[in-house]
DNA sequence: TCTGGGGTCCTAGGACCC
DNA sequence: TCTGGGGTCCTAGGACCC
């Protein structure tokens, strides 16, 4: 048996939390580059906000409705998720945090009412983070999660489903009647794993609910389509085919994009931000004690804009693996010289590190031609210590510019709230 | 004027091996 | 006249997730 738990409108959620002014009004997040809306409040979404509706497309709102947006906040958003995770682990033995704002957890041999304790967890979170959640429970991940979406859509939309199943929704406690009335009403576009694609081509073929996705026999849906599809219908069945995650297994690839917060046609500004786009990708390989052997560097233009395109991207191998900044840097900006063609509005550029292994896994080698490279982890190890005490930015690569003077492929972030939880400067005084 | 960032898994097809 | 079968590894691309 497992439980989803996820917080409600997370980002928009946690900005609330130190402006009580934003309650009961459309609120949205923006993505970096305060390009779309990446979260909404009900009031928003009742507005026929989209997920990732471009703000250029809805900035009218603020005068003709009151909307407000603010842009994205994540060292804000990250650690009221530490604080919340660390809350919902209490529900049961073991916890996945599966994303910056959900949580399975597994409730086997849990005693007691489920829904009840399911209650509790959210008081709790909500008295102690001021952070409301829903939570699903069903016998695999995939029916926990389509109970999460009943026990969301059951609040926000009264009549959608039976009231009793908002906020916390047990699927197997409900009677076989019921839980067939909850498939019947539920599309299966809302099921984890299918996407407008599949879920385009299963109503193609007279499949549009949850109850008749799970009629159809596995075997086939594998022969017609694959075998994730087919998971995920045994799932549905009540069958666990995706085990629980407790420790996270380290990265495959790592990566470091970013769109500009202008068009940037010369080589200097890119050379800045590919320098800091690799420094940053080598910060998050030291930290999970790996060595990258490839790095990808690529650039392009905008698809929206009618403008030429131009999109390329090289694969540098490094003559062994590295996590050292200055040598991931060298070959990112040797990949940029390679790709770079003047005369491009560019407004996108990034690096990733690939073909990553544990530190303590890599290969040796044998001195033949010449001395191996300095070891520098120590000289890395500070210099992530210092960055993470001053500040991301204290210590740079020389070719990421000089920190003093504006940038102009920085991102466009004209509406953040303070850091209030992560930075001293930040903590909100409370008014005697 | 203006459209995010960071991941994973699966499959098909080519290259190569014996 | 007549030219196999079975396997692995790698890569690119598709689909999906939040």
């Amino acid at each position: 048996m497992y439980a989803l738990i996820d917080g409600n409108n997370f980002y928009v959620s946690c900005e609330r939390v130190f402006r009580p002014s934003l309650n009961n009004i459309p609120v949205v997040v923006l993505s970096n580059n305060d390009g779309c809306a990446i979260a909404r409040s009900n009031e928003a979404k009742a507005l026929g906000i989209k997920m990732g509706a471009p703000w250029f497309q809805i900035r009218h709102l603020q005068e003709s409705a009151g909307l407000v947006a603010l842009s994205a906040n994540f060292a804000l958003y990250g650690d009221m998720s530490d604080r919340m995770m660390s809350l919902i682990g209490g529900l049961g033995h073991t916890q996945e945090v599966y994303s910056i704002d959900e949580s399975f957890v597994e409730l086997s041999g849990i005693p007691g009412d489920l829904v009840e304790r399911g209650h509790r967890m959210r008081e709790r979170i909500l008295r102690w983070t001021g952070l409301p959640t829903c939570i699903g429970m069903g016998a695999t991940k995939t029916l926990a999660k389509l109970a999460n979406h009943v026990a969301k859509t059951a609040e926000r939309k009264p009549g959608s489903y039976p009231p009793h199943l908002a906020a916390v929704c047990h699927l197997g406690a409900l009677a076989a009647h019921e839980l067939q009335a909850v498939f019947a009403a539920t599309a299966v576009t809302e099921v984890w794993g299918i996407g407008p694609r599949i879920g385009r081509q299963l109503q193609e073929a007279g499949v549009s609910t949850v109850q008749e996705l799970t009629q159809l026999d596995p075997a086939s849906v594998r022969r017609r389509w694959s075998v994730v599809l087919e998971r995920t219908v045994r799932e549905l069945q009540g069958l666990p085919c995706i085990a629980l995650e407790d420790c996270p297994p380290a990265k495959q690839e790592i990566a470091c994009t970013r769109s500009f917060g202008q068009a940037v046609t010369e080589l200097q500004p890119l050379e800045e931000a590919i320098t800091s786009f690799a420094s940053r990708a080598a910060e998050k390989l030291r930290r999970q004690d790996s060595l990258a052997a490839q790095i990808l560097t690529f650039i392009r233009t905008s698809p929206f804009r009618a403008d030429r395109q131009y999109s390329r991207s090289i694969l540098v191998p490094l003559e062994r693996p590295s996590s050292d900044t200055a040598v991931l840097v060298q070959a990112a900006l040797a990949g940029l010289h390679a790709i770079y063609r003047p005369g491009y509005k560019l407004a996108k550029a990034g690096v990733m590190l690939l073909d990553l292994c544990p530190t303590s896994l890599v290969q040796e080698e044998l001195a033949l031609a010449h001395d191996p490279p300095p070891d520098r982890s120590r000289l890395m190890a500070a210099l992530d210590s210092l960055n993470q005490r001053y500040g991301r930015g204290t210590i740079l690569m020389g070719s990421g510019g000089t920190g003093n003077q504006p940038k102009l492929w920085t991102m466009k972030q004209e509406r953040r709230t303070p850091r209030y939880t992560t930075r001293l400067a930040d903590i909100p005084v409370a008014a005697a």
